[in-house]
DNA sequence: CCAGTCATGTTATTCTGTTGCAAATCAGTG
DNA sequence: CACTGATTTGCAACAGAATAACATGACTGG
């Protein structure tokens, strides 16, 4: 199947504690498998990050990291959030300045991101129609392509079913 | 036609000076049917950008304003990118802070961009058949669609042709 | 001329991310 | 254990990207 929703909208709401669990055991196994160090701050982020649904800002992440581990500072994050990158545990979504957890770890891949501007709620889908058709595009330029941002903002199910004014931000363009 | 590419890779030289003149004029025109003025710092910024045939970062682009306009500051510059976005002529890559000249201010549009990890080059589509899978896929989530961020990394057809080395940037991954 | 809008000047600040180097920790080795 | 080399962290400074807030100037239309 081309379609592979990595992450939905969490519409209705979810066992999130085990959700944040599941994500963490997984991660746990991918790096054991892959013989590298998921140490307590490269967790303590992972969990923060998954901790919310939602894209996750590197300073907001390192005022939360600050609570309980004196003594983070820039490069304590960033060097957790490109270990994170880097084993694909989390994906950044490059028009936000944002990191969210990535649903499907087990292979890496790059996302395509649905992006709702009321509610911030994101959803990953890893379609390889989307991926190929690009692929396609980009080879009628003769481009080689190594890499895909593809991030779609818009409105997501949600508040879609609900009066404009209610959800987060007043934007009555 | 599906496919429509707005700036193609710039693979032999090409009359430079011509094509920023005609980027230039169509902006005048455009902005004039608008009823909106293209100042002379948007214009600078404008005729900067397209100056390169890149991505263009604000704070070079403020550099240069700085050479004959003394007191050019931060919002001088973004206050002209952000006008020059309003009015379609120029794109934001997402993925590397930057701007760029859009090849067709004709419409307004988002664009999709390939983009030469090895020279910088960019080529910018507008292809109505990724527009449409993207929204259909995001319809099959529910999700409605305002806005995509189609950014494509890799190795332009130039580049391709070169071997490894020669160009910017070691990447013997 | 006056008021209103748009554009620019100016200063400071916030947000995002990196560099460089020292100290600590860890894994393997004899 | 002690020695070594690699990885990870601590720390301080910095660079780069963007915005806020408010004053000033310029171009409208009456
Ligand atoms: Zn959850
Ligand atoms: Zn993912
Ligand atoms: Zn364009
Ligand atoms: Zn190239």
């Amino acid at each position: 199947m081309s379609e592979d929703i990595v992450t939905p909208f969490r519409s209705h709401p979810h066992n999130h504690q085990r959700c944040v669990a599941d994500a963490m055991a997984l991660a746990e196994e991918r790096c054991g498998r892959r013989g590298v160090r998921l140490t307590p701050i490269r967790r303590r982020v992972l969990e923060l990050i998954w901790g919310r649904h939602e894209p996750v800002k590197a300073y907001d992440l390192l005022d939360q990291l600050r609570e309980d581990h004196r003594g983070a500072a820039p490069p304590t994050v960033y060097r957790a959030l490109d270990f994170l990158l880097e084993q694909g545990l989390i994906h950044r979504i490059e028009s936000l300045n944002a990191y969210i957890g990535c649903g499907d770890p087990s292979h890496p891949h790059l996302g395509q991101f649905l992006i709702c501007d009321r509610c911030n709620a994101v959803a990953e889908m890893d379609d390889s129609d989307i991926r190929d058709l690009l692929a396609r595009k980009a080879a009628t330029q003769g481009f080689h392509v190594n890499w895909q941002t593809i991030e779609i903002n818009g409105v997501c199910p949600s508040c879609r079913a609900v009066p404009e004014s209610v959800s987060a931000g007043d934007d009555s363009d």
